[in-house]
Parts: C-alpha cells; structure tokens; sequence
DNA sequence: TGACTTAGTGGCACACCCACACTAACATGA
DNA sequence: TCATGTTAGTGTGGGTGTGCCACTAAGTCA
C-alpha cells in the first residue's frame, strides 16, 4: 500500500540582530509557487548529496544566504493540505541563530524585524512557521543562555540584557539580571572596555560554545517606572 | 529541479504503565522490510483522507492499537539514508500517552517495560526513536504534570509519586512532592480511600485536561539511606 | 493492646529570584 | 574646577518554592 507522498521540503528560519531589534531573514524566490515573494530560505532533500536532514539544512542555508548557522536547532514538522497550492505538503522546520556580524541585506535577501513581520506578505503558512520558531527561542530564552549566540564576540552586561529584552519583549531588572548571567560562570572579562557619553562598561567573552541551562527561569520586572 | 523524494512515514511511541513500570507498545511488522520483526506503531500519509498530520497520527494509531491518545505530542523528525535499508527516508515521530485502563497485550502488540528495551531486538531505527521521546517524556515530567495521563481516574498520592519515580528513574522526598502537587491546585479529592494493611490512603483525581507546568523542576533525594 | 506499616504534617534551611536604593566613573559644559 | 547628567555596577532585604528530616496519624494484624 504506497500512496503518492506529499511533497517534502526543509523551511528555515534565521535569527539575528538587525538595527538591534530581533529579525528574521527572507528571500525572494524564484520558483514556481510564490514566484517573486518573500519567503523563508526552504528546499527539498537530495537524496545523493545530503546525508541526514541536518545536513540538508545546513546545505540550503549556505546557498541561499550564505550564513554558517552557529546553533541550529528542529522545531517542528507541518504537514497539511492546505500550506502548499500544489496540495498535500510537508515541511520540515529548523531555526538558526546568526552571529550579527554577518548580518547584511541585499536585492534578494532581506531582514525583517520580529514587529513588522505581522503587516508582511509571505509565501505559504510561512508567518506560521516563524511563529512556532519564535515562540521556541522566546521560550528557551526564559532558561538557557542560547541569546548570546546573536551577539558579536565581545560585549557588555546592559548590551546582552537589552538583547535578551529584545527577544523575550519585557524589561528585566538588572541587578537580577547580572547576578544570574555573571554567577552562571560561562563569561569572562575581556578586558576591553566600552566607552561612551558616561561611565564606561567592562566587555566579556562567552567561555563556552555550549548553551547553558539556568536552574529556573526568568521573570520581568512587575511593577516598572519606565514602561510608558 | 524536482528529486526522487524520500520514504515519508509516522512513527508512534505510546507510553503506558505496565505492571507498574514505564512501559512501551510494540507491534508485529506484517509488512516487507522486518516483517514478523517487533517494531513501533508505524504508517504512511494518506493524502486523501488525512487532513493532517497529527490526524494520520491518531488514525494510524486507532487502527493499529485500538487506543485513543489521551496526549499526543511531536518530537522529532529523524531522515537519512541508512534508517530505513529501501533508502533515504523520513520519520516523523509522535509520542503519547494512554490510561492504564486501556493496557492490555495481545498476539501481535506487546508492552515492553523500559528497562527491557535495550536486550530487545527492534526494527529499523527504533531504539533511537524510543530514546529520544523518553528524553522528553521524562524532561518534561520534571516540571508538568504529564504523568497524571498515565494514571487512572482515581489514584493516591503515593501512587501518583511512585509513577513519577518510574518514569523519572529516581526517588523523591515525599513531603516536597506532596507539596508541589496539592499546591499546584488541579487535584480534588474524591472522598473515596484506599484500603490496605495499613493507614489508608485519600483518593484524588484530576479537575484540568490540560497539563500544568511547575515554576521549578523536582530534585531527586540525594542521601537516599533507601539505596541499596 | 502493642508492634508494624504506610499516610500525612510541621517547620526550618537554602537557593535563586525580585526590588530598590545606593555608589562609581566617565563626558560635558559653565 | 566643579556641578550635572548618564549609564555602570553593588549591597542588601524580602519572597517563593523546594530539600530535608523528624514527627504524628490511622489503619491491620497477631
């Protein structure tokens, strides 16, 4: 009993920094359905090249953008006969975290920040599809140290505490913050120093390319003066 | 540019007690590659009556075991080329859970304690499949309350604890786990009591179908003057 | 009636978090 | 040179949920 397979293919979801708020890469396509719309970086398996689906991943997202992905991680698989025009369809789903230097648009490549993604046309579920990456990495966000993957080699407390806030969308308190982030043990000081209009900020380095696991998570401030 | 598409099936772990251990459902293969081999619930998508791909889950595993999935969660996409020996194949792995009420063996389905597992012979990739949902089954029984589904309506605390242990593989301090799980506020006492040789025990059921998540995860006891 | 066994509780310690007020160090401009 | 503004960074008290351990409670059974 072999039914026809629905179509196969691996969509991918970049994060990064872009003018500091959290985006997401697109890409214009060049294929049949959608043909010149924004769309996630996607593609099929090819069974002589890719060795494991991981490895497929890794394949596209290198054509298409580019990027080496730092941490790589399968969210989900979506299968349905409603996401592809073409019917019955199966997609794959993985994010990556992309270090902001290498962060760069072009004619055919274009970040889009996490806020204006909601007002963006984009080919098949694919705002779907962001959403459940986002929500994961919001959600491994609240106990792992995976945002310093977005971060630039060097960097400093209040640097990191706003990208956390970026991502997570509340404020953080800081002492609470520094404490946790400091007595984890995975950062070091560089030695550098960030100057600028005030007191200058001590830079540190991440000692570790695992992601770390905090032992509980992480709240926002409550009652906060500076919310507006 | 269109490839030869890979294999595309759904495979199935179904955790039950059996026994009073952590326990999974095998079937006998009755098809080509491992036929007559013990092997997970298993099938393919069938375009025209599966609107989804949690549906083909639940349609495959009613036909297959007659069981209803009081849970069913995804976990994993696993593809490459050797998993499967007809070639490059996906699968998409659900895990769930059903009610000790339902566990009942037969000729071709089989529950296999955890501990058993590993002697045992399987068909392709399953040992790695089962692997990776009791990775998540027990990551996540340490900080919800996935493993009432597993229990029958009416049961004891120390029933309640004792299956936490099975599945989590370590003992707990019972004031603590007692604690945390009146104080999460979803049991009720039936007002019924079990009966032994001994101070009989209050009955409690569940008042939410939906899991509740914990502010923390549970600790084993480390002393442990129980350990032998 | 006392021994045994399991059910269930009282209460303190500890880890890790939030909250907030405080001090520290720089640039800038009068 | 010194006050001012701004951000970096800290000291410390309080809250919450868990670990820990000793204790009491309520049955059965001989």
């Amino acid at each position: 009993m072999q039914y026809e397979q629905p179509l196969l293919t691996i969509d991918l979801v970049v994060f990064a920094f872009h003018q500091e708020e959290l985006s997401v890469l697109v890409v214009k396509r060049d294929a049949c359905p959608f043909e010149h719309h924004w769309a996630l970086p996607q593609g099929e398996i090819n069974p002589t090249i890719d060795v494991s689906l991981e490895a497929a991943a890794k394949r596209h997202l290198k054509q298409l953008t580019g990027y080496e992905a730092l941490y790589l991680e399968q969210v989900q698989t979506l299968g349905n006969q409603q996401r592809d025009p073409r019917g019955w369809s199966v997609a794959i789903v993985y994010y990556c975290l992309a270090a902001s230097s290498q962060v760069l648009s072009g004619k055919s490549l274009q970040w889009i920040k996490i806020n204006d993604i909601v007002g963006m046309k984009l080919a098949f579920d694919n705002h779907q599809v962001i959403d459940s990456c986002l929500q994961r990495f919001q959600n491994k966000s609240l106990y792992t140290s995976l945002p310093l993957f977005l971060l630039p080699e060097e960097f400093s407390l209040t640097e990191l505490q706003k990208a956390y806030e970026s991502i997570l969308g509340f404020k953080m308190e800081k002492k609470s913050f520094r404490r946790r982030l400091l007595e984890a043990g995975f950062l070091e000081k560089t030695g550098n120093i960030r100057r600028a209009k005030h007191r200058p900020a001590q830079l540190y380095r991440l000692t570790s390319l695992q992601p770390y696991f905090f032992p509980r998570i992480i709240e926002g401030v409550r009652d906060s003066k500076n919310v507006e």
